[in-house]
Formats: structure tokens, sequence, C-alpha cells
RNA sequence: CGGGGUGUAGCUCAGCCUGGUAGAGCACCUGGUUUGGGGCCAGGAGGUCGCCGGUUCAAAUCCGGCCACCCCGACCA
């Protein structure tokens, strides 16, 4: 390809809105162009990429087993009303109707549609187990497209769903997956990390997410640096030892503390540690008040008490919201109140003589404890772990980091072949429904991904085996014959050795050249100039070392190939 | 949906407060010069100042409404 030709320009500055290094080197490469909030438009470079990272995951899902499939992104909004999706994504989905008023929806995911297709050819125990697997275009009305590809509205998945016999044959499919998963982000040269995770809208029980480690990511997880063990924050747990269970319950009496309406300001104002008291925090799950009664020190955390209601909706309630619904915002505690679902977290049932709310402005009571002076509907660990907490496994304080979920392996169970009829005769000729699992990648966030994690402060440096071309050949002083004439022999003798080179035949001058060669990032840049030429040379310098090195012309095309070799295999 | 911010040339931004001819740098076109890290000179092209309405003799500028985009939170690959 010659640079001169080739639809994209690398701008100067990068654009204002670019926070994140990927979506600032993207832009600025020339790679992509935002259409929308949340929909990009691929460039021919970028496009190679993603047809390479492509090709990664399709090796190694069929690899595992899978075969690729084509489904269609228009699905009938029956079958999101079959598996009652239609209102649990209802704010994820985009819908329209054709022109004689049939409902559509633009496939967010496609459980629906491949579980149909199950039920239509699956019949028997041996046909099973079944990897299929598509790598198409999913839609998403996202709450919040951000971080230039990171999360996108409209975007590419592959999403390979598994059906077996039973669990013990699903524990292998899932086996199979999470090996291929780790093959295709090493191979990408982005490093992840497995850690468990919530299952959410999606059904099921056991499930990892692939997080890439980084301080732009939107998840966050806790990891233990004794034992290994990692969980999404979302699902976290840790090691809840009471502070005050030793004690006699004392009589419980009303304390004045005027203005105090935070924990801090409880504690400060008591004398007391943070863990002495009680916090209530409001939330509506599906239109109806909820107090959550934890212990001070701790934070709600929402996926959990989610799970722990059977909730949809949750949201939390503002300060106004709670007073007026009759309770007292920053005074608030579950004894003595009517008319809301109480829950609690399982640490405080443990406690004695904890402060709380007296459910009267400017009034908290001492020595409040459970069972004796109030009950919860609801008692659940709805704690978040946070860095410093107790590893859940061996009591090593856990670190918490922020990351970014590359990928999701679930085992959904039943839940879809129930409710769509996947089922097959087993071989004793009894019907039962296949057990099911799904296992996600975003393609273009991974390409994100790519980015994030190989790049330095001049641009992007490509990993040998996604880079959209392997040299990126640099001609200085075009004018001069000589010049042109070895550089257009080089780059035509690289092609018929098989060797994918971009050229750089602009009328440029050499710093413009070279800032382009760093920001494109193609693994290895060979000059060719009136200085290399006087030596019978061209020069080599490797995207990702400082060194340059000369090498004579005649044999530049084999030191070329082998160098890439070496990049390649070096990793 | 709540909170914060930004919309002026392809990109980065100034001008707005204090109303009166729409600007700079980069990119682009022409010519010259230069030639190993975004060089220099001269000339040129390019803008419904996000949209609608209001105030005014006059609106990029003041007022109101709307829209888009970005960032922080509730969702997810």
């Amino acid at each position: 390809m010659r640079l001169s030709q080739l639809f994209g320009k690398t701008l100067r500055q990068p654009p204002a809105e670019a926070e994140t290094a990927s979506h600032r080197l993207l832009v600025q490469a020339g790679l992509v162009a935002q259409v929308a909030a949340g929909i990009y438009a691929f460039m021919p470079l970028a496009w190679k990429v993603l047809r390479r990272i492509e090709d990664i995951v399709r090796q190694e899902m069929d690899a595992a087993g899978g075969q690729e499939v084509h489904l269609p992104a228009l699905h009938p909004l029956e079958m999101w009303q079959a598996s009652g999706r239609d209102q649990t994504m209802k704010d994820v989905l985009f819908r329209l109707q054709d022109k004689r008023g049939r409902e559509f929806v633009l496939g967010p995911t496609h459980e629906e549609v491949i579980t149909e297709l199950f039920r239509r050819f699956v019949r028997s125990y041996r046909d099973l187990p079944l990897l299929v697997y598509q790598i198409q275009t999913k839609f998403r009305d996202e709450p919040r497209p951000r971080g230039g590809l990171i999360r996108l509205r409209e975007f590419t998945m592959k999403d390979l769903y598994s059906f077996d016999v039973d669990w013990e044959g699903l524990d292998v499919s899932y086996q199979k997956m999470f090996r291929a998963y780790q093959n295709v982000f090493r191979r990408c040269g982005v490093p992840t990390v497995p850690v468990l995770a919530d299952a959410g809208a999606m059904g099921g029980r056991d499930t990892h997410e692939f997080i890439f480690p980084t301080d732009i990511g939107e998840d966050s997880c806790l990891f233990c640096p004794g034992c290994g063990y990692a969980a999404n924050a979302e699902v976290a747990t840790f090691q809840k030892a009471p502070a005050h269970a030793d004690e006699q319950p004392r009589p419980m009496a009303e304390v004045h503390t005027p203005g105090v309406a935070t924990i801090p300001a409880l504690a400060e104002f008591l004398g007391v540690p943070t863990t002495r008291t009680c916090k209530a925090v409001f939330y509506t799950a599906d239109d109806r008040p909820v107090l959550v009664a934890i212990r001070g020190d701790m934070e709600v955390n929402e996926t959990k008490l989610r799970r722990a209601l059977g909730a949809i909706d949750l949201r939390y309630m503002g300060e106004e919201e709670v007073a007026r619904h009759g309770f007292v915002p920053g005074s608030a505690s579950a004894v003595g109140l009517q008319g809301v679902t109480v829950v609690a977290d399982d640490l405080v049932p443990r406690e004695r003589n904890l402060v709380a709310g007296a459910n009267r402005p400017d009034f908290h009571l001492l020595n409040v404890n459970y069972g004796r002076d109030w009950q919860a509907d609801v008692v659940a660990d709805i704690a978040l772990a946070q860095g410093g907490h107790p590893c859940p496994q061996c009591g090593t304080p856990l670190e918490m980091r922020r990351g970014i979920e590359m990928g999701q392996i679930f085992k959904l169970g039943t839940y879809y072949s129930e409710k769509l009829g996947a089922v097959f005769l087993d071989r004793d000729g009894k019907q039962r429904p296949a057990v099911m699992g799904c296992y996600g990648i975003g393609i273009e966030r991974l390409l994100a991904a790519v980015v994030e994690a190989n790049h330095d402060d001049n641009g992007i440096v490509w990993p040998p085996e996604l880079a959209p071309y392997q040299v990126h050949l640099v001609a200085l002083s075009l004018d001069r014959g000589e010049v042109r004439e070895a550089a257009e022999d080089l780059y035509r003798r690289l092609w018929e050795t098989g060797i994918e080179a971009l050229y750089d035949d602009r009328e440029e001058t050499p710093g413009v050249k070279f800032k382009d060669a760093d920001l494109l990032g193609m693994p290895l840049r060979v000059t060719v100039s009136p200085r290399t030429l006087e030596q019978g040379a061209v020069e080599l310098k490797p995207r990702r070392d400082a060194g340059t090195e000369l090498v004579p012309i005649s044999g530049a095309v084999e030191e070329v190939r082998r160098r890439l070799e070496g990049l390649s295999a070096g990793g």
C-alpha cells in the first residue's frame, strides 16, 4: 500500500474529546472516525487489524471445536418476548417496525436465535456437545457509550454458544473456552486476568470475566496477592468479622445529635469507631422502597443487593425522595419503621449495641440490637468488597484494581433451552433441555485494548500478528532518482516475497515521515535515503526498539524477513 | 435518567463578559526553497459561528427553548 493513496490521514493534533490513549491514537492515526455517539467508522488500516483479530478469534474457536454460523441482525420481537428479555433488556434494545407494523429488534446478542435453531435441527444426545459461534454486529442502545471503542452501541462480538447433555458436559465446554480465551488474549498482546463475575441479565451460574487491568477500566476487581483469589467487585466477598459481638446487649437510649447526618460525623460526635454504627441507605427496587442496613464502615454492593431482592430495577434514592416517603435522611434506621422492605447485611445481626438513626431529625439511638429492636425482611451479604478487606479464602488483604472486561464466559444452564424449547432425547429416550453456555468477546474493544496495551509516547506499537502491514518503508528525498528507484524496487521485492509493506511515497520531509511511521506503528521500519544509498544500504528499525541498523540493500529483503520472524517469535 | 462540561474552517482553539467587517496555528491547493525527527517564504481556497425562536437599527456575542458530543454515576463485550 502506498501511503500517498491511503484513505485516511494522520492528524497533527489529537481530537479534544479523546481521553484514553487508545482513543487518541486510533483517531490521531486516522484509523477510526466517530459517526455518532458509540458509533464508529473503521478506515482501511483499522479494518485490517480488526480482521486479523477476528482471524485469531476464529482460529481459537475452531481449534476448540466451534462451528461458525451467520445469524440475522433483525430479530422478530416475539423471540425476545418468549425469553422474557424484551423486558429485562428493554433499555438497551433498538426496536423498529417493518412497513406492515411487525415489530423487530436489532439483535443485542443471539441466544434467542441460536436456541431456536437448535430446536429445529437437534433432536438427539448424539448431536451433542455442540459449539456454535458467530462474529457479528450487535446493537445495544447503551446508556452511555464511552472511551472511544471501549463501549459502543454498534459493535462486533464473537459469541459462542455451547449445548451439552448435562452439567458435566458444560464444565468441559466451559474449560475449553476458558483456555481458548487465554490463547486469544495472549496472541493479541493484551494481558488479562480471569475473575469471578456476576451473571447479570444473562442468567446462569458460574461466570468468569477476562479483565485487562488498566486505570481507564470501568470495572473494579479485587485480587488476593496471597492465594490468587480474583473477583469483580460486583460479586467479590471478604471475611467479615463482627467488632462488638462479645458484648451484652445494653438498653437502647436516644441521644441528641444536632446537625449530625453522616456516619463520619456521627462517629466523631460520639467518639466511637464507625464499626459501632449502623448505616441506613434507601433504594427503590421495582418501585418499592427499600431500606438497607449495613455497618457504618462499609458500602452497599448494588449488584448483590439487586440479587438479594430479586429485583430487576434498582436505583439509589435521593434525599428528597427519601423525605417524600416520610423517612428521615441522616437519621434513619429500621427501628420502628413501617412501610419499607428492610434488607440487612449479614454482618449487622452479629453485632451488638450499634448506633443507628432514631427516625427523628437530630436524634440517634444507642445500643440498637438486631432481633430485640428491629428485624429485617432479608438478611444477606450485600457489602461491597474494597481494597484492604481480608480475602475470603485466606484472609490476606485484598487489592483493588480497575480493568476492562475483554470477554465473559457464562454457564447459562437450561434457562433459555427451557424457555425456548431447546430439548433433545437422551440415551433413555427421555426429553431433556440442553445445558447451555455462552462466551462473548467484543472485537472493537479488543482492538482498543491492544492499542492501550501496546503503545508508547510516539504512537501505536502493533504486535506483529495484528499489524496491518509488517513493514513501513520510508523513502527520503524522493526527488532523487536513485532513491525513488531503490525504494520502488525494494517495495516490489518485499511484496513478491510475501512481505506486506506500507510504502511512504509522499513528498514529505523526513520528520513528517518518521513521526507518521511511529504513530502508525508497523513492526519494522525500513528507510531508504541518499545517506543509506551512499553505503549501498537501507536502514532497519524495529518499532519497539530505539536502535537502527544499516544492512546491504542487496540482501535487504532477506534480512527484513529474518527480522520479522525474530519479532514474531520474540512475542 | 441525574450531575458537570463543550459546540466558531478538516484538527486544536481565540473572539462572547463590554453587540457593529469572523480570526490564529496546523492541515489543504499553487509556486519556490529545504531534505534524517512534524523546516522556511510567498500566494490561495475553505465557515448557514450546533439548530429554532426572541431582544435590538444591528447578534458568534444578550435572553429562551431544543439538539449533538464529551466526562462522572445507574448497564455491559
